[in-house]
RNA sequence: GUGGGCUUGGCUUAGUUGGUUAAAGCGUCGGAUUGUGGUUCCGAAGAUCGUGGGUUCAAUUCCCACAGUCCACCCCA
């Protein structure tokens, strides 16, 4: 056994799987941009204070899944647990209100959250993320909706489903809560000892228990949709215009409930029941007063995060097969440094090119060159470099023929 | 943090009702007379049987603890 192992819930990413996530990520990039959302790259550590500030200080997130640290025993840092804190951190420090608005910005983050890790949910994991900050509109929330949802489209992936919600402002919501807390405080004895808990931080919890129970006793619960005020219900209601005038399908869940304190108004998920317990994909919502508890300027904005593991366990993707240009196969010593010279020519041309560095028998080195899918392999032998010339074997067809070694570029001439 | 399953060479597995050299396939490396690959054939390397402790004359096989992994709860992406 290894006396080093990866930590727990992280995952080596080998060479057999960067090509999918380079792929990935350039897909996901180009999505983005279509939406014009222009990429951003914060900081993997920030202040411990912005997420407790951020997110919640009673959240799940906060209370249990951070890793934080004492930087020379005095400042608290802490490792990027969600993406959205700290681009509007940045937005703020930067002073992107002043900037052309609305400002659309993405990322694609290693995320930390020191979590029991399973099927889809790792301690490190990637979050692809897109914000748009600077408008109340919900053609703002239908737009980043939309930029969800042609993730799933250019990954084609059909088993995941749009559920939305509003979670109201805080106008209407602590009226809501005080109607929902006394609904349930009737069944305050059947509720699972996490719901009562719940009940005083965050109520809207308790609608989204699993518990079979709670669940029962919540389905005539009353629901946030229906204690909307009037700005909230508006802004609900047009939403839904922009995705209806977009084709874009969903389903209105009034129990989708977000984990984060931050969020207001809208929210939404992309659900799959593909794996396991780990049914949201893609999730994220409204925050219009995230900017001013972080102590920045008003700043409305709406944003998703998106597992890209999860995506990858959705999508079905192939690593394409190794590729080379060309293997030079040396069979002496002189052949060896001719080799490498004209590998380095070979590279210069931007070919992909490979050589001998282990010493081996040309037999060898036909098989290696093989492995490695290289179209091309010139053999040097000593033969062939006293007449100033090496055999090009063509791989795929067979064919051999000798050139020149000065004239190594003729051999992608046609 | 809680509960359950699993843990044998790089990978996927077999196996020992506790007893001399733990088996196979894939992979890796080498070879198959005249330095030329992908099929085939032959051979080699590679396993303190997850770690630590206990029971026993003897454990990889039984017991305990821990770790890792998978799944579920919780939570979330």
């Amino acid at each position: 056994m290894p006396n080093f192992t990866a930590p727990k819930g992280t995952n080596d990413i080998l060479p057999s799987q960067t090509p999918i996530w380079r792929q990935t990520e350039e897909k996901l990039a180009a999505i983005a941009a279509s939406f014009g959302y222009e990429e951003i790259r914060t900081p993997m550590f920030e202040d411990t204070n912005l997420f407790a500030r951020g997110v919640g200080e009673s959240t799940d997130i906060v209370t249990k899944e951070m890793y934080t640290f004492l930087h020379r025993g005095k400042e608290s840092l802490t490792l990027r647990p969600e993406g959205t804190a700290p681009v509007i951190r940045s937005y703020i420090e930067n002073g992107m209100h002043s900037d052309a608005q609305p400002v659309k910005l993405y990322y694609l983050n290693p995320t930390f959250r020191a979590e029991n890790p399973q099927k889809g949910r790792y301690r490190q994991f990637h979050q692809f993320g897109a914000e748009g900050i600077g408008s109340y509109d919900p053609s703002m929330d239908a737009e980043i909706i939309m930029l969800g949802k042609a993730v799933f489209d250019a990954f084609k992936i059909d088993s995941v489903t749009l559920y939305i919600n509003s979670v109201g402002c805080p106008k209407c919501r602590e009226s809501y809560y005080d109607t929902l807390r006394a609904f349930l405080s009737q069944h305050i004895g059947d509720l699972c000892e996490d719901c009562k808990s719940r009940l005083g931080k965050n109520p809207m919890r308790v609608l989204d228990c699993k518990n079979e129970n709670c669940q029962k006793l919540t389905q005539n619960a009353p629901v946030m949709l229906d204690y909307l005020c009037s700005e909230c219900e508006s802004h609900f209601e047009k939403l839904a215009e922009y995705l209806a005038a977009s084709s874009v399908e969903y389903t209105v869940d009034p129990k989708i409930v977000r984990g984060l304190d931050y969020y207001t108004k809208t929210a939404f998920e992309f659900k799959t029941d593909k794996l396991g317990s780990q049914s949201a994909v893609c999730a994220g919502g409204r925050y219009d007063g995230l900017s001013e508890s972080l102590g920045g300027p008003p700043a409305p904005g709406i944003g998703f995060g998106l597992g890209i593991e999860r995506l990858l366990l959705l999508a079905d993707l192939s690593a394409n097969e190794r590729y080379t240009d060309i293997y030079f196969a040396p069979t002496t010593d002189e052949a060896r440094l001719v080799s490498f010279k004209l590998a380095a020519k070979a590279r210069s041309l931007g070919k992909t090119v490979q050589t001998d560095t282990m010493q081996r028998s040309l037999k060898a080195q036909m098989k290696f060159a093989d492995k490695i899918g290289s179209v091309y392999v010139a053999i040097l032998t000593e033969e062939t470099l006293k007449a100033n010339s090496m055999t090009i074997r063509n791989m795929l067809t067979k064919e051999q023929f000798d050139i020149a070694i000065v004239d190594l570029e003729k051999i992608w001439e046609k």
